[in-house]
RNA sequence: CGCGGGGUGGAGAAGUCGGUAUCUCGUCGGGCUCAUAAUCCGAAGAUCGCAGGUUCGAGUCCUGCCCCCGCAA
């Protein structure tokens, strides 16, 4: 079998990996270099890089409609796109005989689209998995072949669930092609009643709001990690948050709504939100490095009864 | 030349007007204790990012360089 993998970021590299370890790949898709960082400097993606690695043929098209051409000379069985960044149309799903499998980190139909690992942590899911399903024109909509379920893990970043999926990612990609090869499988299409789609996530989503219960202030932290961040402000200044659990606190008086009760080398950095406390515990001040709370708190970076959000 | 912050013992910081360095956490040893993340006593550990320069003398002033980070893209 021949197949075309489309792909672009570091989480699609494991399951590139995994389909070049089978020799079945003849060529990669991935987005564009783009300027990175500080100074701009263009950088490839992760999945080129890969590629270009193991000496497979690397196409990078700005807009891959309209090279239809090109990716039917491949002359390929299939596609396997996997974060590929891109929207296909209907001439590239009909370039490929088998047809074209999207490798997606959700457990469809809920959370199609742009941010499926941040989303499910956003809203506090249990459970997600990453869904193989036959790219149809929709955003994500199409027929899925299976499914593979891992739970989201307590204080487990968003970041840190991507990689698990990542690998889950690879391990289905190589389901997908021993299932493809058989030609045994059944295709079984997505409830639409049940489905949810979520964009990219925004920088202002991730603005923490102390007047908020303190679970669902933990799940934007966690969620927001590594990218974009969740945020507040410390005298006038922007303040990153990079983790934060509930924290077990009390107080006689309960302070105000954003105020930090707790500002102590060993007990950590704890401020008052809507129902409770919640623990501030790995902090990146303006211009400063990142540490862990008691960190913080040990350099005198903030005291309590300092507000946040201000 | 996009804007800005920063490099001081393992960690986070202070260091005023130049005179070889202070604090907190941690670590190690010891005391107290049934015990302890609590507390007390003690110890180890820094050529102050690099290279020049000024000076009797520089973490502290001057010049050049390297590195890290936030925002914006």
């Amino acid at each position: 079998m021949k197949i075309v993998f489309a792909g672009t970021p570091e989480y699609a590299v494991k399951p590139l990996e995994a389909l070049l370890s089978t020799g079945c790949v003849a060529a990669v898709i991935t987005q564009e270099d783009k300027p990175v960082g500080r100074k701009n400097i263009l950088t490839p993606p992760p999945v080129k890089v890969c590629a270009e690695k193991f000496g497979v043929p690397v196409y990078q098209f700005a807009k891959i409609r309209e090279h239809v051409q090109e990716i039917v000379a491949i002359g390929a069985d299939c596609m396997v796109t996997c974060a590929y960044g891109q929207l296909l149309t209907a001439d590239i799903l009909d370039a490929f005989p088998l047809g074209v499998f999207n490798l997606h980190a959700s457990l469809l139909p809920k959370f199609r689209g742009a941010s499926p690992i941040q989303s499910a942590v956003l809203a506090g899911e249990s459970v997600t998995g990453v869904t193989v399903m036959k790219t149809a024109l929709g955003m994500d909509t199409g027929d899925i072949l299976f499914a593979e379920e891992t739970p989201i893990l307590p204080n487990e970043t968003a970041g840190e669930l991507a990689e698990r999926l990542s690998v889950l990612s690879a391990k289905a990609a190589l389901r997908l092609i021993e299932t493809l090869a058989t030609g045994n499988f059944t295709l079984t299409p997505q409830d639409n009643a049940l489905a949810t789609k979520v964009r990219k996530i925004q920088k202002e989503n991730a603005l923490l709001d102390f007047s908020k219960p303190v679970r669902e202030l933990v799940r934007t932290v966690l969620g927001m990690n590594p990218s974009p961040v969740a945020y507040t402000y410390l005298r006038g200044q922007v303040l990153n948050v990079y983790r934060a659990e509930e924290a077990d606190y009390t107080e006689e008086q309960p302070s105000e709504v954003g105020t930090v009760v707790c500002a102590l080398p060993k007990k950590g950095v704890v401020v008052r939100c809507q129902d409770g406390y919640i623990r501030l515990t790995e902090l990146q001040a303006f211009g400063g490095k990142r540490m862990r709370d008691t960190d913080f708190a040990n350099g005198k970076k903030v005291a309590q009864g300092e507000k946040l959000g201000e």
